[in-house]
Formats: structure tokens, C-alpha cells, sequence
DNA sequence: GCGACAG
DNA sequence: ATCTTGTCGC
């Protein structure tokens, strides 16, 4: 477990917080399970055109919070490495995480692109409230914010300027993404019903 | 030691 | 995340 840790601090050290640049295409990914595989999906959307990607895999470490990144990040990584993207949302935590580390922040650096996190449910900080808007900080820094009921924060390469101005609409390729993770489970589930051969 | 705890 | 129907509320 110090392993991982370790991993995820050097994560950290290498966040970019820079400005956005113009964004034209917008990906989003997301996983859903079922007997222990994952079923993963990549949206891009640019303009009219959409774009989507699937990969299954099975996964063996178990979810532990602060940590879903060793589940979710390989399926992640594979789907989005060979699509190009001027920004990516990822389903979980960015810099709102225990070691400044989490998922969309692990994804956003490994492959040097620009990523929010956008999660449903709080892992850490405190919610800070200025006005119109609700931040989250983590031990005394401002990572994201609180937008309804989902948390945005800083995955990588993005600043929290960024992450505010895509706050006010639930990205739809995260909702394509989740919608489609369900539609690619069930097809792998009526291949094995019940007491099928498995092999 | 106890409570909290992304998906 | 997943197991699961109807039901209460905006
Ligand atoms: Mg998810």
C-alpha cells in the first residue's frame, strides 16, 4: 500500500495547473463492473460528431477509497491514449483527494493532458462558501468546487478558473459514458447468465 | 482506538 | 460500484 502511495505523490508533484487553452473536442470516461470484469468507455465529442470507445478488462484489486485509481486507471488510460482531446472529464476525484491524487489527476498526468474530476459523493476537504459559489479545499487548498450535487476539482492542466466555468452543466459525455458503460455490461452478462461454461 | 470513506 | 419496485417529491 506505501507503493502505491508512492506513486501517487509523484502523481502529485507533477500537476500542472495551467489556463485552458481553446477547447473544441471534449472526452469523458467512465466503468462499470460486473463479476469482476470492467466494462469501461471513452465518449469524444467535438461539434456534431461523437465518438465512442469500449474495452473490457478484469480487475482484481479490490476498491478501497484513495485508491481507484489502480481499478480504474488502466481501463481509463487504454481508452482515451490514442484520442486526442482538448479536455477530459473523468468520473471520480482530481486534486480532492487524501494525496492530492486522485483519479482524473493520475489519468490527466500520465497522459499530459488536461482533465476535471467530477465525482458524486465527497472523499475529503471542506466546503467553503463565497457567494454564489461553494469550493472544496483540502487541507487548507482550494481544489474545486460544488456545483448542485456533483464536486468538480482540478484533475491536470487545467486552472480552478477552468474547472468553474464547466461546473454550471454536468459534462454530457460523462452521461453518454455511463449510460453506454451499462449498455457494453449487459451485452457481457448475456453471454454468462447463470450456470453457463465458463471455460 | 474511532469515524470517514470517489467508484 | 452492485443488489432492486415502488414510491414520495419538485
Ligand atoms: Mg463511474
Amino acid at each position: 500500500m506505501e507503493f502505491l502511495y508512492s506513486i501517487q505523490s509523484l502523481v502529485a508533484r507533477n500537476v500542472v495547473e495551467s489556463k485552458l487553452g481553446e477547447v473544441n473536442s471534449i472526452c469523458g470516461a467512465d466503468v462499470s463492473y460486473w463479476r469482476g470484469e470492467a466494462f469501461g468507455v471513452a465518449v469524444k465529442e467535438e461539434g456534431e460528431r461523437r465518438e465512442i470507445n469500449r474495452v473490457k478488462a478484469k480487475v482484481e484489486f479490490p476498491y478501497v477509497p484513495g485508491l481507484l485509481f489502480v481499478r480504474e486507471a488502466p481501463v481509463v488510460i487504454h481508452l482515451l491514449k490514442d484520442v486526442g482531446c482538448d479536455l477530459t472529464f473523468i468520473d471520480g476525484h482530481g486534486l480532492a483527494h487524501p494525496r492530492f491524487a486522485g483519479l482524473a489527476t493520475v489519468v490527466g498526468v500520465l497522459l499530459g493532458r488536461p482533465t476535471i474530476g467530477v465525482a458524486k459523493s465527497r472523499l475529503v476537504g471542506e466546503l467553503v462558501e463565497e457567494g454564489e459559489t461553494t469550493f472544496l479545499e483540502v487541507k487548507g487548498r482550494r481544489v474545486g468546487v460544488k456545483r448542485g450535487r456533483y464536486y468538480y476539482s482540478i484533475g491536470n492542466m487545467v486552472t480552478l478558473e477552468d474547472v468553474i466555468k464547466f461546473s454550471f452543466t454536468y459534462p454530457s459525455v460523462l452521461a453518454i459514458a455511463d449510460q453506454e458503460t451499462k449498455r457494453f455490461r449487459r451485452e457481457g452478462q448475456q453471454e454468462l447468465p447463470k450456470g453457463e461454461e465458463s471455460g
